[in-house]
DNA sequence: AATAGTCGCAACCGCCGCAGC
DNA sequence: TGCTGCGGCGGTTGCGACTAT
């Protein structure tokens, strides 16, 4: 669980007690004890066979409850963007990257109501995604990630894989996503010994390639998933499927569709877009991922 | 191999709004 | 009405990992 992925170190080593400094941390009486920085694999195990037995919620008495010598705060932050099992980790699918895009442009930073409509991704890894990546590729295109302009640039570069992906191809990508959330979540269950179970995942329990794609289809009905939520893009994508080659490679597709009948709201969008093509999607971790997996 | 620079992201910080008293 | 405790949110920090030189 927490040993694989990279801790933080600071100043503030595990087990150091610190003085209290957060604005509602809790007990005082305990704050000479709280502690502060990563979690220890025990500490997590404390924090998740707590909520298997009791439930989450009243994070400060939880905190007290638990033995915990962290802040309901701290407490809260760890389940909900971490340990909770129905957390989705690893990397954003073109439909979550198309799904951040869009919603950005409508709510901005608001990031936890981003959150909602993507099941399993938390408001901090949405947040980290799109302060660390969008923005690094909005500054290498010296333009402003929240601009009309780039915002077209990456609907159009996401877009013809996003709308040749068949139902097949989305099956499996979903299908991977589950079962590593299964295993995701057998792990940690293994970790608290057999005491967190998978109640908030039905996907975890598909056994089989069509019970993914039921769920999955289901998903999409219920709202869970909005792989063509209302956006306006989404709407544009369907009505203009076809349109779009099937491209062998990443440079074809984007030179076809560039050269192949797109229409921009902005008139320069085309051959900008065709330079950022040319010298960047090397970099765009998201293409790399949808070509690997076509 | 060593060093410097950059990246990714978990965790922290400070603020706000709400509920209960 | 003001105080207190709490949950929640967006912004920021800081360090290990990674990459370039």
């Amino acid at each position: 669980m927490a040993a694989s992925q990279r801790s933080r170190s600071s100043a503030c080593s595990p087990g150091a007690p610190v003085e209290l400094d957060d604005d509602h941390g809790g007990a005082p009486e305990q704050a000479d004890q709280l502690r502060r920085g990563p979690w220890t694999v025990d500490e997590d195990l404390t924090l998740v066979n707590y909520i298997a037995d009791h439930g989450e919620g009243r994070w400060n008495s939880l905190a007290r409850a638990a033995g915990l010598k962290r802040t309901g705060k701290s407490c809260r932050l760890r389940w909900l963007n971490y340990l909770r099992p129905d957390v989705k980790r690893g990397n954003f699918t073109a439909d979550e990257q198309l799904l951040i895009l869009d919603l950005h442009t409508r709510w901005g930073n608001r990031w936890s109501k981003i959150a909602q409509h993507l099941p399993g991704r938390t408001d901090n890894e949405i947040k980290n995604y799109w302060r660390t990546r969008v923005q690094k590729h909005a500054k290498q295109l010296n333009c402003d990630a929240n601009s009309k302009r780039f915002k077209d640039a990456m609907r159009y570069l996401w877009m013809p894989h996003h709308v040749d992906a068949d139902d097949d191809h989305r099956r499996r990508l979903l299908q991977a996503q589950h079962q590593q959330h299964a295993a995701d979540v057998a792990a940690a269950a293994a970790a608290a010994g057999g005491m967190v179970t998978s109640s908030s995942d039905s996907f975890a329990t598909a056994e089989s390639y069509d019970d993914v794609g039921a769920l999955y289809d289901a998903s999409v009905h219920a709202g869970e998933i909005l792989v063509s939520g209302g956006g306006d893009w989404a709407q544009e994508t369907a009505a203009n499927q076809g349109l779009w080659p099937a491209a062998p490679d990443q440079s074809a597709a984007v030179q076809a569709a560039v050269g192949g009948g797109c229409q921009f709201q902005d008139p320069e969008l085309s051959g900008w877009v065709q330079g950022f093509s040319e010298g960047i999607t090397e970099n765009f971790w998201a293409l790399e991922d949808i070509w690997k997996i076509q």
